[in-house]
DNA sequence: GTTTCATTTCAAAGCGCTTTAAAAAAAGTT
DNA sequence: AACTTTTTTTAAAGCGCTTTGAAATGAAAC
């Protein structure tokens, strides 16, 4: 059943009938009644691409994802992320392209995405500081919004992000008020923006207080649950283990978790922890209680504005960069506690 | 820049430039190395909407993500399988259409990309016992590959999917032939294919030696830490406790783990654990010696043979069905040992 | 030097939709 | 009743590509 049938079949013009579905107004409410109904009742679906051809526009929104030519991880807050911005997409009848391409030629895919107009619009994953990806969607006029941000600039772009900065900085100062002062960081690779914010929050809290924390335990890495197993286990053989952590991820924080019973150690106890929270679906941070002190901040909602805000923009064409900053909530678990006694 | 103007750049025809491009046959030679050179200079890009409406192929493969109007978790693997598939598509230029739908909208969906052609083919995730997806897509014609089995028949369709029977069987004869008996088995949700035929391959292991294991033992449920957690953790405060556990997942291995922590015992030592390990590329079993005893099997891996095989289908139109069976792979890590003495 | 046949090129139609510009119908004005 | 204005409908062009059927070209055959 395509247009043609349709209008056929109800004695009208292609036209008329293209414009009683779309909610034009020059159409007679009578003939669109009918109009709908006959498409309705003959389970008319227009071609979308046919329709992408005429318009110009695609009702796609493009996800593109680097697969790194080293060993890279897929990130693991990426199906919780796309799950929410899929949503969105969904409800406003938008298609979701993905794209996995090798690192090298993302650049090259940005660029057909934008010639070809296969998309309406991109969501940017994981920046870094200087990210060339910004400058390059801003000159090919494609629509977007960056999940995080770029250090070097907040400006010019849109964005949802979540208040990395404070929520570590929160989280170092909530160890500290407990009276912990050796605590350690376990952060994910600093060369990823949200990575470079969360030291930054974490340094902040030493030097509110004149302090500053010791380089030696503060790591940087893939956030696996390995790595955080083998930077804990390191740090608590040492002759002047932290008594407290601070980790990027629950995934880590879970390495962490082993490395301390590992020690013989109990968590909450002896050891206090504190993780950033994406609040994964498939990762419950406990179900009553909490299980880990975290700052708290969903990464399925983060999709689902971040979608939204980029449906927005292609709707309005207002290209006022718009920014969203999520504060995340600090829950009280089970995995902190004040400092044992007689450490320094 | 258009096929038009590329035509008129060369003085040809829009249907010799389009035919050189594609390889036809009746194109002269000299006449396809100039086009082909000029295309390459001009960095001309076919508009894939306008050749998907002339062709009537897309060039991209749809899938449908249900998202449960329940609670239901997101799908750790998918992001891993997406990725493996993803790859594959890329090399091929195909697009990757990721559809996130309320599960009541799942069958509609499939009949709205059937008949609007919007994707060649699809892949069709977590099948159940009586998939009615199955049966649909078949009489849809729209080409498919399911990532599992429908337990009730696996002959009418292609899959891949990994000996999951054979997998518990192995890791419970495995646990066996260390001695224990009173083996515990942590499952998904049994109405999920693959749980119902890891029960069933737990429970062959038993019944070759004539035994059956207690009821009480067997356990399935959401495939997060926290069930895997509080499902051990309930076992091992009973009367009776488990020496061993088979888990269907890392992610419920891990709250395995912690309960056997909490208890006081030692993995590998007090109680045995085996796993299966789906290789999620953040959740490595360790770098060097498993932490776990897994099956493993990669599930980006199945990705890329999933997606393979749905193009190879579409390209050579050929609909006998494809079957791919991985057999997972047994590794040994620091979480199994002989059964302690005395435990019944 | 025609005729035949294979090779190479082209003009035009078509894929299914939107949209412009114009026509037809209905409603208001004088 | 004749004219103007507004509302409603339509024919046709166009989006950028492929493909059909026909035409031009060149080589081979007579």
């Amino acid at each position: 059943m395509k247009l043609k049938d349709l209008s056929l079949l109800l004695g009208l013009s292609q036209t008329t009938v293209s414009r009683a579905l779309n909610d034009y107004p020059e159409v007679n409410e009578a003939t669109r009644k009918r109009v709908k109904a006959a498409a309705l009742a003959h389970n008319y679906r227009p071609n979308p691409r046919a329709k992408s051809l005429a318009t110009g526009r695609s009702m796609a929104i493009g996800h593109v994802i680097p697969i790194s030519t080293k060993h890279e991880i897929v990130n693991p807050v990426f199906a919780d992320f796309i799950a929410g911005a899929g949503e969105v997409y969904s409800r406003n009848s938008h298609d979701m392209l993905l794209s996995m391409v090798p690192d090298v030629e993302e650049e090259l895919t940005y660029r057909d995405l934008a010639a070809k107009a296969s998309v309406d619009g991109v969501i940017v994953h994981g920046p870094k500081p200087n990210d060339s990806r910004i400058s390059l969607l801003q000159s090919l006029g494609l629509p977007f919004v960056v999940h995080g941000r770029a250090s070097d600039g907040d400006t010019g772009y849109s964005w949802v992000d979540v208040n990395n900065r404070r929520s570590f900085e929160r989280a170092a100062n909530f160890l500290m008020d407990l009276g912990h002062r050796r605590i350690a960081l376990i952060n994910g690779l600093e060369f990823m923006d949200f990575a470079q914010r969360r030291k930054d929050g974490f340094l902040d809290a030493f030097s509110q207080r004149g302090l500053s924390p010791d380089p030696a335990l503060m790591v940087a890495g893939e956030m696996t649950e390995e790595f955080g197993y083998r930077s804990a286990h390191r740090m608590l053989a040492g002759t002047n283990p932290p008594t407290a952590f601070t980790v990027s991820s629950m995934i880590m924080a879970i390495g962490v978790r082993r490395a301390i019973g590992d020690a013989g150690k109990k968590m909450g106890r002896d050891v206090s922890v504190v993780i950033h929270d994406d609040a994964l679906s498939y990762l419950p941070n406990g179900a009553d209680i909490p299980i880990f002190t975290a700052t708290k901040s969903s990464v399925h909602l983060a999709g689902q504005l971040c979608a939204q805000a980029l449906l927005d923009i292609i709707q309005s064409g207002d290209t006022t960069p718009q920014h969203t900053l999520l504060e995340s909530e600090l829950t009280v678990g089970e995995s902190t506690g004040p400092a044992p006694k007689g450490a320094s």
